[in-house]
DNA sequence: TAGATTGTTAATCGATTAACAATC
DNA sequence: TAGATTGTTAATCGATTAACAATC
């Protein structure tokens, strides 16, 4: 178990779980070996990026045969924390909030929801899914005595920076923004931010404007 | 209406969907003038890349005085489309696809869903909300006479870029795509991704390796 | 006027791509 | 061996930041 030496740029952490998803495609159909350009190919990268992606985090191919797939798998997933599981909490029951904790994915790809809070009384005990909402009031005793080190803010955007500071009050490591707001934390804090309507926004200008086959995110 | 003279990069678009939201937020409360300070201070930018950005859309402050709200506000939605409504399909009528649909917060945007499909026979005419699910071979039909401009592909990683080739084929210029795979499609078309677990992939990998404050997306 | 804030140019920074010797 | 593909260095590209004259 290889720890890494130093840290990744962003634009490389980007990338990494779509190398995961790819590379875990290509192990369960017994792909054993693959090359820089077809996963360049494959993710719409060139090869040059992915061997300096690799290179980053001292995966080593070997030259007219590529990269063993099983070996690339298994370190990506250390990377990523795929080999883990995740506690994770929700702030926010609404729409939002009510619609990740029943969405089945995120169990399966090892984020495990097991909280879900409100600041809305009404919602207090409230059954969503497997879970009881709870009030904002236990949110910091639930997160020491759970071990949880991520939580999603699913607020209205005016919320935001405030659940924000409960949660790394509480001691959590990473927020999963969904909010509008700009998030502020601690160094030792990650954020990380996953807006849809922003995205649909980017996509309505482009289609306005037709910027050509532009990605965003 | 102006219409814009040379296309924006793809990072100025990503900051739009944002500068639009905090300059509601003032308008809203009936602040009529904000500087480039101000708003970098708020979205976690510098005033230079606040002022380039304008530029780059021909948006003109006052020296000493910044940026006029309103006027500010009518720019940025209409170079969003914030200011129309948009009619949207969604493919897939799994956990995710259900939740879209009936997440109220899109409409109030402007993105009105109006549609669900999927391949699983077992689902047709299950009502989801007020819809009902439909067959994929209504779906060329239905972009045609109802006139869609974009669909969310949530279905799952396998099928994602066939369903985007449907997409196409119908008409649809944007395509918000929620699976991990990677998208090929037109110049013509728009691609934005939204990927909530590799989001959350990416945060575990920066809590693992305690990346310093690091945002991504 | 004096001071603050703009628009714009130039400098810096980081990420991507190209090129190629090393090597399997 | 000949040819393909790597790891790495150098060149390019684009985005961000700094600096400052113009101006309200």
């Amino acid at each position: 178990v290889s720890s890494l030496k130093k840290n990744l740029s962003p634009s490389v952490v980007k990338r990494l779980p779509r190398y995961f998803s790819y590379v875990k495609g290509l192990h369960d159909s017994g792909v054993e070996w693959v090359s820089s350009a077809t996963l360049a190919e494959e993710l719409g990268l060139t090869s040059s990026t992915v061997r300096q992606d690799f290179t980053c985090f001292s995966f080593m191919g070997i030259a007219k045969r590529g990269y063993q797939v099983s070996g690339l798998l298994d370190m990506l997933a250390e990377i990523i924390g795929a080999d883990m599981e995740w506690r994770v909490i929700v702030v926010g029951a609404g729409n939002l909030g009510r619609a990740l904790v029943q969405h089945g994915e995120f169990v399966r790809r090892g984020f495990n929801i097991v909280g879900i809070f409100d600041a809305d009384e009404a919602k207090y005990g409230v059954k969503i899914g497997r879970l009881e909402v709870q009030s904002m009031d236990r949110l910091d005793d639930f997160v020491k005595r759970e071990d949880i080190r991520m939580g999603i803010i699913a607020v209205p955007d005016s919320a935001g920076q405030s659940v924000a500071d409960l949660l790394v009050k509480a001691g959590v490591k990473g927020l999963l923004n969904m909010t509008m707001a700009h998030i502020v934390v601690p160094d030792n804090v990650a954020v990380s931010d996953s807006r849809i309507v922003a995205s649909l926004q980017q996509l309505s200008h482009c289609v306005l404007f037709s910027c050509p086959h532009r990605r965003s995110k």
